[in-house]
DNA sequence: TTATTAATGAAAATGGTTTTCATTATCATA
DNA sequence: TATGATAATGAAAACCATTTTCATTAATAA
C-alpha cells in the first residue's frame, strides 16, 4: 500500500493507472543482476506485499515487456525469465551453464559482435527482405562448478 | 510394422533397440526442411502409422536430441521445435518472424561467425572458467508477407 | 467526493510435456 | 526358429507454467 511509486515519471505514457504491484515488480527487478522467473518475483514480492497475484505478476510482465522495460528469455528450461532493459544498461548476451542452469551476462567483444550483427541483418534484409528488430546470442556449456562436479 | 529400417545402421549405439515409430520419427525429420512441432510430427505419422502414440514422439524426440542427432529450439511461442542436425548439413542459424512465426534458416556470414564466435568462446573460457559447447543466435523481426499486411 | 473503468486476485481452464503402468515388441540367447 | 528378459510403447493421468474468467477493488479524471 505505500510505495512513493519511484518508477511512475520515466514510465508515463506506457500504462494507463499505475499501481503498486507494477512499482513492485519493476523496482525488483531494476535492483537484481539475475534473471528472475515470475514465480520467484512472486515469491520475493510476497513478504513486501503480501496480498499480490500470481496472475498480476505475469499480467504485468507481459506489459513492461510490451513496452520495452524488460526483456523476456527462455533458456531451455520450461520457464521464462525476465531482466531489466535501459539504454544506459550496456547491450550484453549470455552464457547458460546446462547442468545447473546458471545464466552469466557477458558484454566481451561487443563491437565486433554488433559489427557482424548490422552487417548481417542488412544483408538479410536485402536477401529475405526480412526486417530485423532485435537478436539474441547465447553460448551453452558448463560453468566452472560444475566442471569441478564431473 | 514394415520399414527398411534405414537408420538403423547410421545410429547403431545410441540405442538399445531401434523400432518402427524411431525409424518414423527420424526419418520424418531428415525429409522435412521444417522446423516440427511434437504435435506436427505425430500429426504428420498418424497417416502412415496409425497406432502411433504423442507419448512416444516426445521420448524419441528427447532420445534422438541427447544422441544429437536432432536439435531442439524454443522460438518463444510455448512448443518446442525439432530438426535434423549433421555434419554434412551446414551450420546456420534462424530468422524468426515475431508476428507469422515463421522461420528461415540461414548461414549468411558463416565464416566470419565462426570466427566471432571461437574468439568469443575462447575468452569466455579464460575470464569466467566457462566450457562453451554450442552456441545460439537468432534474429527477430517481420517477414515479407508480415510487412505488407499493415 | 464521486463515477468510471482499468487493474487486481482467486479459481478454473488451457496446453505442452512428463509420469505411470499394464501391454507389446525387440533382440540376445538357446 | 523359438524363447525369455526387458526395453519400448501407448493410454490415461499427472504436472506445471501460463492464461482466462469474473467478481471485487482501487486509480484517476471530473
Ligand atoms: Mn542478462
Ligand atoms: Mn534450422
Ligand atoms: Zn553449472
Ligand atoms: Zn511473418
Amino acid at each position: 500500500m505505500p510505495g512513493p511509486y519511484r518508477w511512475r515519471k520515466r514510465v508515463e505514457g506506457h500504462f494507463c493507472r499505475w499501481t503498486m504491484p507494477r512499482e513492485a515488480i519493476l523496482d525488483l527487478l531494476t535492483r537484481t543482476s539475475q534473471h528472475l522467473t515470475a514465480k520467484e518475483i512472486y515469491a520475493s514480492l510476497l513478504q513486501l506485499y503480501p496480498g499480490i497475484g500470481l496472475t498480476t505478476v505475469y499480467r504485468t510482465l507481459d506489459l513492461l515487456e510490451k513496452s520495452g522495460l524488460i526483456k523476456k528469455f527462455n533458456f531451455g528450461r520450461g520457464e521464462n525469465r525476465y531482466e531489466f532493459a535501459s539504454e544506459n544498461k550496456p547491450h550484453h548476451h549470455h552464457l547458460i551453464c546446462t547442468k545447473c542452469g546458471q545464466i552469466i551476462d557477458y558484454s566481451d567483444f561487443a563491437n565486433e559482435e554488433l559489427e557482424l550483427v548490422k552487417k548481417t541483418a542488412k544483408h538479410l534484409a536485402e536477401k529475405y527482405k526480412f526486417i530485423v528488430h532485435d537478436h539474441n546470442i547465447e553460448f551453452y556449456g558448463l560453468c566452472q562448478q560444475c566442471q569441478k562436479r564431473q
